[in-house]
DNA sequence: ATTGAAAAGAGCAGCGA
DNA sequence: TCGCTGCTCTTTTCAAT
């Protein structure tokens, strides 16, 4: 399914530092990993050919933007068929407001992430956007008061003791 | 509240360019922008200043790290008291299988994004770390099928016809 | 596969307009 | 505020190990 991706202890640690700070150098990077830069460069290289770094994103403040509100919203597609579900993702990536949306299993089938200026401005959202289309069934709307990242994302430790090099799905 | 932050369109071009890829140099900032590179460093910088841009953040593939599964907890934390869901947050976002909490409004407390390796692990996790604590009154799981970032987020267009430039909050 | 050194390129400050 | 010039640091390549 995936490429022949092995991640040995160095690749492991420039993850974890890179998903600290994207903008490290590889400078600093061989300095804390213990290798060369070039070296460095090539792992990372590496990374991204292999399809475990999809790329770089630009953390940005909402608020800063005028978008000081966020919701998840549950949303209900009925019926929930490709030839619905597929133009209604993608309607709804389009909305300057959708951040992320995921298709889940549950009694709704997708959760929306939306940031927006105001409650009025997420009324609007909600009524002309959602609940004004037929194939939405129900939208539940959950405000978030507040949103925490997590520490890096790193391989599961192997429950029985095995190497701790993480070995990626094979397929040469 | 905030610090005073204006952005005209030559702003927004750069933060809409960054966000697909936070690693375009200044040099092609200014080419796709139309000003000059010591213009594109400046207006990144005010940008980063600003607190608009927050920092720079590495994607990654859980996929490709072993963590083929992903799944969102919905998490009732009983009495919803800060002494008691204070640490619950600070425990959740020290596990390693955790990506993002969210705090919302509704009879669910929390929202946890989760990565496992599979079945096995996410049981494991759910068993373990959520309804094993007396504070958690109630986990619900639903498991994500596929995730999709969308596009880049910029201000909200002002509904009145005015200038297309935002101007943030001013505390001066 | 990794390295060090050298070339190419980008980041950054100062200055004049 | 913009754009130019020049210096410094980083990235990238490459022959050798």
């Amino acid at each position: 399914m995936t490429d022949s991706v092995v991640l040995d202890p160095v690749d492991l640690e420039i993850l974890r530092l890179l998903q600290n700070d994207a903008r490290t150098t590889y400078r600093d990077l061989a300095a804390q990993v213990g290798v060369a830069p070039s070296t460095c460069l090539d792992r990372v290289n590496r990374l991204r050919r292999g399809g475990v770094i999809l790329g770089h994103a630009l953390r940005v403040d909402p608020a800063r933007l005028g978008r000081g509100l966020q919701a998840l919203l549950s949303v209900q597609v009925r019926p929930h068929r490709r030839e619905l579900v597929g133009p209604f993702v993608e309607r709804i990536r389009a909305l300057p407001e959708a951040r992320t949306v995921f298709h889940v299993t549950g009694p709704d089938d997708y959760l929306v992430q939306v940031a927006v200026r105001d409650m009025a401005d997420l009324q609007r959202l909600v009524l002309d956007e959602f609940t004004s289309r037929r194939e939405v069934a129900r939208v539940e709307t959950r405000l978030i008061f507040q949103q925490w990242e997590c520490g890096p994302l790193l391989p599961p430790r192997d429950p029985h003791g095995a190497p701790s090099a993480y070995q990626g799905d094979e397929n040469p």
